[in-house]
DNA sequence: ATGGTCGAGTATCGA
């Protein structure tokens, strides 16, 4: 397998950022990109905007809300809309996954869970499980297999600027940390943390007070690699450029680039 | 630029 390059992007709205993605594409260069929140049905997805920089593309969209989508110029098989446990659908568009270049990708938005002890808080927790059965589904640990995306959950203390001041206390509570070590565990690592083993990192920044510019952030948005891939990881990038400028999504993209094998 | 979120959609909710 040829050098790949996987890129994961909460976009908050694919029509409202499509001239910033464009523009990424062509400074990133990835070969393949998972997009999160895309806000759009499949009728309104830009698919010839993508066609034009040489990228194939899959959407599960669902309209105003959700909505994930992968593109790649490495080829897109086996592609399976939400979750493949066998159990029924959640109803929203959170999970996509698809073959590109030999990687079984999966790409994920976790729902938000709102507060802590909320009945969206719990119906969290539950996604998270059964994205562990998901990847059982869809895959071996012993492929080349990525699952990235918002996972809404901040893995360790490291990973935000003030485990006190998150949104009342969810992303950062031992029951959403231990739900994520949980798919973790099926045997993914998280390549950021191979590369940056302690610097503050974060993929994302709320809108407002500045919090950007003042360092108030968090790293929600994860690239997990199975062990023959992270074993060929050559470099890692959150791009902070991408969150600056006209009309940025409140997160960051992140890249991760593995070498041939 | 003396305030300070954004997106969908058009009132208000979700993040």
């Amino acid at each position: 397998m040829p050098t790949v390059r996987i890129a994961t992007w909460n976009v908050n709205s694919l029509h409202a950022r499509l001239p910033r993605l464009e523009e990424w594409l062509g400074i990133a260069r990835p070969d393949v990109v998972c997009l999160q929140e895309t806000k759009c049905g499949d009728d309104s997805f830009p698919t010839m905007a993508f066609t034009t920089l040489g990228y194939e593309a899959v959407h599960h969209g669902e309209g105003r809300w959700n909505g994930v989508a992968i593109l790649s110029r490495v080829g897109i098989d086996a592609v399976v809309d939400g979750f493949a446990d066998g159990g029924e659908s959640d109803g929203e568009a959170r999970l996509l996954t698809a073959t590109c270049g030999g990687v079984r990708v999966a790409t994920t938005y976790v729902p938000n869970g709102r507060e802590v002890g909320h009945e969206q808080w719990h119906r969290k927790l539950g996604w998270l499980r059964r994205l562990r059965d998901h990847l059982d589904a869809v895959a071996s640990p012993d492929d080349d297999v990525v699952l990235c995306g918002d996972f809404n959950v901040a893995p360790d203390d490291r990973d935000v600027w003030d485990p006190q001041r998150c949104h009342g206390g969810t992303h950062v509570s031992p029951e959403e940390r231990e739900a994520l070590a949980h798919v973790l565990g099926w045997g993914l690592v998280d390549t950021l943390r191979v590369r940056h083993p302690d610097d503050a990192l974060y993929t994302w920044w709320d809108y407002q007070a500045g919090a950007f510019h003042k360092h108030w952030g968090m790293r929600i948005d994860l690239l997990l690699a199975s062990r023959s891939l992270s074993d060929r990881l050559e470099w890692v990038l959150v791009d902070r450029n991408a969150r600056k400028g006209t009309k940025p999504s409140d997160h960051a993209p992140f890249v991760a680039q593995f070498g041939p094998g």
